[in-house]
DNA sequence: ATAGAAATAT
DNA sequence: TATATTTCTA
């Protein structure tokens, strides 16, 4: 219960980064500057020496989460971030890939906050009372006799360390405006018909995103295409202030159909769905980094409020996917940047 | 084995 | 209540 946790897109990773070579943006103050990241980006790939290895400089994030200290460098992060930015919009006003345009509506931008307030696991304070008894929970017959280790199961507590313990449950997810943003993206990559789960959860490349959480979500989002397109007008609706925060590309309107091979796509397609010399994935990988969620460490303990959704800019870290060095060996619990708090590396799973 | 939908849980 | 997760079915 009471693990929440936000994903965030800060993922200051110590570095190792070969593998992705994904662009260090360094920051940039002139546009011309931009622009070449950005052509270097599109053309091959970033050299990362000329780039300034943020992920150095660091502090290990366990070390900052454990002592609930403000990492190390804001101005590092927040450079991080604005040269994100940057690079980002170059690359929508160049009408390069997958970035929908119609950012219109809401508006995300919110300022480079982002290190300063910290990105807070969901208020949620505790089950407390919880539910008092009210609906019977009805057993599924499912009850197959497997007493299992009838052992007392899960410590509903804190689950203090337990290494031993093998699978136990994430924490549960929360969607923030960006992950959807970026859930978004990918499905209008894929066109409405290709956008399965597990595909999508493989594209958004975010670290501890299970399928099962691509799958959910999925099914909502398409309840919420559906209802939208029975209003036919945009009816804000006042549920959903997440899908409401992202607009829907229009490559995800019909099911079925060729979904957005032919111009229909807002250039999202690079027109690699035909059989071209050069099949493969148009976008071998949309996002330049694998997202990792990350679990910041309430600062503020209960009583300051705060705000509902912090939008951050986008927060593309270098990483690598060998994922983190193997910094806990065993027992290091401070996940790092992990989203998920204490146990389980995320995805293990071998596809 | 995976996607989609329904039921639960928080 | 809303939304994420788990279970179940195709």
């Amino acid at each position: 219960m009471g693990e929440e946790v936000k994903m965030s897109e800060f993922e200051v990773n110590g570095g190792d980064d070969e593998a992705t070579a994904t662009a260090n943006t360094a920051f940039v103050d002139e546009e011309d500057d931009v622009d070449q990241r950005v052509l270097e980006w599109e053309i091959g790939l970033p050299d990362c020496d000329d780039l300034t290895p943020l992920s150095q400089s660091l502090i290990p994030p366990e070390l900052a989460s454990a002592f609930s200290i403000s990492p190390e460098p804001r101005r590092t992060a927040l450079d991080v971030n604005r040269a994100s930015y940057y690079t980002l919009s170059s690359l929508r006003s160049s009408g390069a890939h997958f970035f929908t345009d119609n950012n219109n509506k809401n508006s995300n931008n919110n300022d480079l906050h982002s290190f300063n307030n910290p990105i807070v696991v969901e208020p949620e304070g505790d089950g407390s009372g919880s539910g008092s008894g009210s609906e019977p929970k009805k057993m599924r017959n499912t009850d197959v006799g497997i007493a299992e280790e009838a052992d007392s199961a899960v410590r509903t507590t804190e689950n203090s360390e337990d290494p031993s313990a093998r699978a136990l449950k994430r924490p549960r997810l929360v969607w923030t405006p960006q992950l959807h943003k970026r859930f978004v993206d990918v499905v209008a990559h894929l066109g409405i018909k290709n956008a399965v789960p597990k595909t999508i959860m493989q594209l958004m490349n975010v670290e501890g995103l299970t399928r099962e959480n691509v799958a959910s979500h999925l099914q909502k989002y398409r309840i919420y295409l559906k209802r939208m397109q029975g209003l036919s007008n945009e009816g804000p609706s006042a549920s959903d202030q997440l899908f409401a925060s992202t607009p829907v590309p229009q490559s995800l309107r019909e099911s079925g159909s060729g979904g957005c091979v032919g111009g229909g796509g807002s250039g999202l397609v690079g027109g690699s769905a035909n059989g071209n010399g050069h099949v493969g994935m148009p976008i071998p990988m949309p996002y330049g980094a694998p997202l990792v969620p990350v679990a910041m460490p309430m600062y503020g303990h209960l009583g300051m409020h705060q705000g509902g959704y912090h939008h951050q800019q986008n927060g593309y870290e270098t990483n690598s996917y060998g994922m983190q060095p193997r910094d806990w060996p065993g027992g290091n619990k401070y996940g790092s940047m992990m989203s998920y708090p204490n146990h389980m590396a995320p995805n293990d799973k071998l596809n």
